[in-house]
RNA sequence: GGUACCUUGGAUGAGUGGCUUAGUCAGCGGUCUGCAAAACCGUCCACGGCAGUUCGAAUCUGCCAGGUACCUCCA
């Protein structure tokens, strides 16, 4: 099929069509999580965007390699010199070994990510893990003459550096702005620049987490991880990196500077970036303290939250926005994409109810697979695939209520677009857990069977019982609805 | 202060010059039903303010007001 995908790329500010580098290939890199604390909605944001876009990409016949590291390592605390590792502060607060902060963390994260139908990606390295990575890039760096050394540490000259290049390319800053506007902070003695930032930290005497180096035993700098394992797993040049919008500034701003000061140009051709979640009209983040972890929504146990979302829930409220867009955590919003991604779900279940007929009429299911297509091509524009989903639905129910018919083939598209958009390309799956399918295997004749018997009460006008019959199955977690014909029902709890 | 961006109905949230005042949720009215649920049909409610460009602007330009993010760790 022919690609007409289009993604907004932050370094141009504009919609650019994609074009691979080295088609069938593409290399994608997304920033992963600091794994010293459980995953909060916005870390849910670029973990969905991009599985999306990982999906995408491969349903349009690319083999995609398709990398999210883990930052265990050399993410510090307020500013370079003076901040302790997240990993390692959190390790001393809880008397744990680094690495098993780390493993839980991880654990915990992948727990979420796997509720959430987040393919994991094909390679998910941790900065601890390439270390030799690293210091080889900060080498590279200091032999072109970008980075200085100091007292065991190593810093990235900014000045120098934006006298041939441009710091400041993706962010939209020159050099004055940061440098006028960078905080003046104690102990910056060991940079020539305010504004320069580490590659190596030499690590003080009680700190746990270190390496040895050319320069001193210690630990590399935050944006070094994410430039060394692009590099080794993706190549020189490579399609796409993405993270989230506060990220651009200035971690994938640094990183630029490093690989072109590292290898003469840079390595990313198309820079994606999500938008933050708010809550009450402000970011979701841990330094504002207005988190809510995934896991609390799904058990509902925050006190912000009048009741539990389940992760399909989540999943779908977070597509009913556009990537680019901000959007706004409440519970009447969840409630709304819970309620519309029932429709939708349901729709699916009806499509098997549907008797095909001679001729397609009163619905149009010629355009739809385009339609969808088109908005996903339209730099992933998925609330707009989910509008066409809607009015799929529609014709799903129409034509279950036998206002419409429909011919096999236009059923089977029509079945087609759902489970190719909703499942295979949104990433929605059916929530009804193995244990419901069990249950619904166990008791489902037993169902059908009481259910028969009450059609029979209610052929006799007996309403006592049908009703009874009825609010018990209800209260047994199965939903009874009457149809014009008979009945279905629903296993809820 | 610098940089980037945002402001659409009761809640969310698309749309970037006319055929879209999208879609979802909520509300209202109706159809169906013994009742209920679901579904279907209809319907109410919006483009921050002012000026300009234009035959025509929610959409472009300018100004004003308000808000957010980044500038320190953050997805």
């Amino acid at each position: 099929m022919e690609n007409k995908l289009v993604i907004y790329n932050t370094l141009s500010r504009r919609k650019e069509q994609f074009v691979p580098l080295h088609a069938p290939h593409v290399g994608m890199y997304v920033c992963g999580p600091t794994v010293y604390g459980d995953a909060h909605l916005g870390h849910a944001r670029p973990a969905i965007t991009f599985d999306v876009l990982f999906r995408y990409l491969k349903h349009l016949g690319y083999k995609v390699r398709y990398v999210r590291n883990i930052t265990d390592v050399g993410h510090l605390e307020h500013d370079a010199d003076e901040g302790e590792d997240k990993i390692a502060k959190k390790a001393r607060l809880e008397q744990l070994e680094p690495m098993e902060v780390v493993q839980h963390y991880t654990l915990r994260y992948h727990d979420a990510m796997n509720a959430l139908n987040v393919l994991p990606p094909s390679i998910e390295p941790h900065a601890s893990g390439h270390i030799i990575e690293q210091e080889k890039l900060v080498q590279q760096i200091l032999d072109h003459g970008y980075a200085y050394v100091s007292e065991g540490s190593v810093y990235f000259d900014v000045e120098k550096y934006n006298k041939d290049h441009h710091y400041g390319i993706l962010s939209g800053r020159n050099l004055e702005d940061v440098l006028n506007t960078s905080r003046e902070l104690d102990g910056q003695n060991e940079k020539h620049n305010p504004a320069d930032f580490a590659l190596w930290k030499k690590a003080q005497p009680e700190h746990i987490m270190r390496w040895p180096s050319p320069w001193s035993d210690g630990f590399p700098g935050w944006h070094c991880e994410c430039t060394a394992m692009g590099r080794k797993y993706l190549g020189d040049h490579f399609d796409i990196h993405g993270g989230g919008m506060d990220l651009i500034f200035p971690h994938h701003e640094c990183e630029i500077a490093q690989a072109v000061a590292s290898q003469g140009n840079e390595m990313v051709h198309y820079w994606m970036h999500n938008n933050m979640i708010t809550i009450n009209g402000q970011k979701m983040g841990k330094s504002y303290n207005n988190f809510i972890n995934l896991s609390e929504f799904f058990t509902g146990s925050h006190p912000l939250l009048t009741q539990p979302y389940s992760p399909m829930t989540i999943r779908f409220f977070i597509l009913q926005a556009h990537y680019r867009s901000t959007v706004d955590f409440g519970n009447e919003a969840l409630q709304a994409a819970e309620k519309g991604l029932q429709r939708l779900t349901e729709a699916v279940k009806n499509l098997k109810r549907i008797i095909p007929a001679k001729a397609t009429n009163g619905i149009d299911v010629k355009d739809l697979r385009q339609k969808c297509y088109d908005a996903m091509n339209d730099d992933l524009n998925t609330p707009i695939v989910i509008a066409h989903l809607f009015d799929a639905a529609r014709m799903v129910n129409l034509l279950v209520d036998k206002k419409a018919t429909i011919t096999t083939t236009d059923l089977e598209e029509l079945s087609a677009v759902f489970h190719l958009f909703l499942f295979e390309l949104l990433g929605i799956k059916e929530e009804s857990g193995e244990n419901n399918k069990a249950r619904e295997e166990a008791y489902g004749k037993v169902v059908d069977m009481v259910l028969e018997q009450r059609q029979q009460a209610k052929a006799n006008k007996d309403w006592a019982t049908s009703d009874k019959i009825r609010n018990e199955l209800t209260a047994l977690g199965f939903e009874v609805k009457d149809t014009k014909d008979g009945f279905t029902w629903n296993l809820n709890k």
